[in-house]
DNA sequence: CGTGATTACGGTTGACGTAATCATA
DNA sequence: TATGATTACGTCAACCGTAATCACG
């Protein structure tokens, strides 16, 4: 199981096809059908199927080893080259979705204070492509948000220590049309009395689905329609024309036109905003400071 | 970055010397500083300083990447087994501390019932251990159990897809003698309250210290005595002695002789057992019967 | 000095490319 | 039949072992 041999699996697998993958990589089309052929005999079980080319079972569970291993792999190269590597003056923050933007601010305005000379360069990013980011570091920087139980740390993806820090948690509230029959129940709002009500399936841009299953502890939360883009903003507009529900934030619900946002009252549930550092937990002033060269 | 090179950097660092893990890995004294030498030249950093044989920063690092990698790859080689794996008549079961051997009990009487001629092997260990069994293929069922907010799932380590299925939720409560003062608060003990209190640090048999700041949202929590043991009963002892207070289940915790259990109100915190199976999430009792074989 | 890590060197194995072959849409 | 995966084979590098050397306690 060379990390070589798995990195041209996933490529194949996600391609398709040999030859693409070989060209991606940089091998031969003999090259790459080696390296599947290895890794088919080490594990004594075929992984694709050819013409057309798609994974088998076991590939299929392959797979899904196989990209968090080497994220991770280059999440340990990253934190190794850290400890030696020099400060940079440029800093870049990766900001993931429901991650609020004053927060970004005031931590760039520190920036700025702390360092005169930093630039920073800020990117929006998935929630999955921030903690990756910081993992392998191509972020120095990540601000994500989701739901968690209250002074809980988010659920976030193991990808190698990681330095997380909350900075800040809000209520979450169901975003309804007014016209809703629920709309009444102005407090205390149970989120499992909501399992069957139609949702918008958002996972970017509003609480996922599966997340309410599980802070719901029942099933349901079917899906009606899905949105796939990363701004709230969307979500609103769905849920106040009235296509689905969303759980958000409450301070980016409220006030949305045409929409009542109820908060949650059962299970007590926040909205919870974390900031990301690569490497082990230290003090993130620190932290950052040591990767920040000061302008002389 | 080989994963053999991985394994012998870590048995390197674990034996604290190149011999020692030359000889544990079947290689020569001379294999193995190669290998080393392979790694430091790849990721351009000293991983190790010799007479004596100990990490450097970076090296200590790549330690902490490198044995959560090696298990993450040795149970992507398992869950890809099992697809083509043929039904054992032998279940071997491990059970984490504070899972309470009730529901063993259950789960082995259901085991036996729909597959008699099945034998089971139960194992007593940590729940690291078991997560790591369960993983890796050398368990084919774990039983673990923790702290965790109501109907949240337990924080497991990320060692690949596995299988997790809440059995059984029951309330918590911390013990203390009833010399304490605290037992006046028969109802309604915040768990924050008791931040300053001496606590035993007994992270096996009972809630770690650790996760009692992250539930309680502060600092505190100092440990007064460490009790290494697995068996909650030697924490009850400790308790009742006075020599520091613990958070256990509440059914594992009353009636104990010369203790008080408290329920904690706040955070609502519950103890949770799960089942863990390797492989993705499917039906526990069709994931079973698919790798038991059914006598003639 | 002696234990133990490193370096030098040779044999073997394994990896990749070229080119021919095979298989399937 | 054409596209694309596989197999054959040659070359070259990588790996590991033997043995000599080096270095720290």
């Amino acid at each position: 199981m060379d990390p070589h041999l798995l990195r041209t699996f996933v490529a194949v697998a996600r391609l398709g096809s040999f030859s693409a993958a070989a060209e991606e990589l940089g091998y031969t089309q003999s090259a790459v059908s080696q390296h599947i052929a290895a890794l088919e005999a080490d594990l004594k079980a075929p992984l694709l199927r050819r013409r057309p080319v798609a994974p088998t079972p076991a590939g299929a569970r392959l797979l899904e080893h196989a990209q968090p291993l080497l994220l991770r792999l280059a999440a340990a190269r990253a934190d190794v080259a850290r400890v030696n590597a020099a400060p940079h003056a440029r800093l870049t923050v990766g900001v993931g979705p429901l991650a609020p933007l004053p927060a970004l601010a005031v931590a760039l305005a520190e920036v700025r204070r702390s360092h005169p000379g930093a630039e920073a360069a800020v990117r929006m990013l998935t929630a999955a492509a921030v903690v990756e980011g910081v993992a392998t570091g191509d972020l120095d920087l990540g601000l994500v948000g989701g739901v968690a139980a209250p002074t809980d740390p988010l659920p976030l993806p193991d990808v190698g220590p990681l330095t997380v820090h909350g900075v800040g948690e809000e209520p979450v509230a169901v975003v309804l049309p007014f016209s809703h029959p629920l709309v009444a129940a102005r407090r205390g709002l149970r989120l499992a009395d909501l399992a069957d009500a139609r949702w918008l399936d958002a996972p970017e841009a509003a609480v996922p689905l599966a997340r309410l299953r599980a802070a719901a502890g029942v099933e349901g939360f079917r899906p009606a329609v899905r949105y796939a883009g990363a701004d709230p903003a969307g979500v609103l507009a769905l849920a106040a024309a009235g296509h689905g529900l969303a759980l958000l934030p409450l301070p980016l619900a409220e006030g949305a036109p045409g929409l009542a946002a109820v908060p949650v009252a059962a299970p007590r549930l926040v909205h919870r905003v974390e900031l990301l550092l690569g490497g082990a937990p230290t003090d993130p002033a620190a932290a950052l400071a040591e990767r920040l060269e000061l302008p002389a």
